[in-house]
DNA sequence: GACCAGGTATTGC
DNA sequence: GCAATACATGGT
């Protein structure tokens, strides 16, 4: 599900998938990862390795909307109950595409939709969050196109003038939704990522593209738990 | 039943 | 500045 449209990938239809105008952006598949790796293994042996761990990863082009908004309910939250979550609120306020699946909900959908119901659809208190964020998107506050032009701090700083949008959360928003790949998401994985195997180098030191190294370096970290025996609390 | 989850806002040193 | 704490909810 995104951006308005339900895809069933198997290993029989990801050559049609692919090929598919609106899916092959969607998987950035025009974006030349290579020549990126090629730089980024430069700069540090253990960035190296880690884009050589997975290097077919790529920054998906979300709807900026529901980048946003997925990544608002996600703060304390594990990633099955956001899955659910999101799930729910597109059934209750999402556009029907057939076959029992719903859309994302637009935001003038769930600002209509209000605090109370989506206490009750489970949002707990990231629910006036939503709200807040489902009104300015509505009503034009929250620019687009202004957000992809900005300077990164600039256009951080707008988002985290909603309530409940804090640095990793506007960062996330940008990366995934916005296509910003200057931006680094930085949570409690990337932050011990960072100590461990990057000591006093800051996400700057990567470039533009460094919100692709993050990518490469979430995914090697979390399944290299071994690494961070000592840190990780469970 | 404690304890935790891909954070944020507020408060108190 | 930086550590501590509340914030809802559901799953181990």
């Amino acid at each position: 599900m995104a951006c308005g449209k339900y895809l069933h990938i198997t290993r029989d239809n990801l050559g049609d998938v692919l090929g598919d105008e609106f899916w092959s952006k969607y998987f950035d598949m025009e974006f030349d990862y290579e020549s990126v790796r090629e730089r980024l293994s430069e700069k540090d042996p253990v960035l190296a390795e880690a884009a050589r761990y997975a290097p077919e990863i790529r920054i998906l082009n979300q709807d900026p909307w529901e980048a946003l908004c997925s990544f608002i309910l996600s703060q304390c939250n594990n990633i099955g109950r956001i899955k659910g979550l999101a799930d729910r609120l597109s059934r209750a306020w999402g556009a029907p595409l057939g076959g029992g699946h719903c859309a994302f909900p637009e935001p003038e959908a769930l600002a209509r939709a209000g605090e109370t119901e989506l206490r009750k659809a489970g949002c707990g208190f990231r629910a006036p969050y939503v709200v807040a964020a489902a009104q300015s998107a509505a009503d034009g506050r929250l620019d687009w196109d202004e957000l992809r032009r900005l300077p990164l701090d600039e256009a951080r700083g707008k988002l985290t003038e909603l309530p409940g949008v804090g640095p990793k959360v506007a960062d996330c928003a940008l990366l995934y939704g916005l296509h910003r790949l200057d931006a680094f998401p930085m949570d409690v994985w990337m932050k011990r990522a960072m100590k461990t195997l990057f000591p006093g180098k800051s996400p700057a030191e990567f470039g533009r593209c460094a919100g692709i190294a993050q990518q490469y370096i979430f995914h090697y970290s979390r399944n290299h738990p071994e690494l961070f025996r000592e840190q990780a609390a469970g």
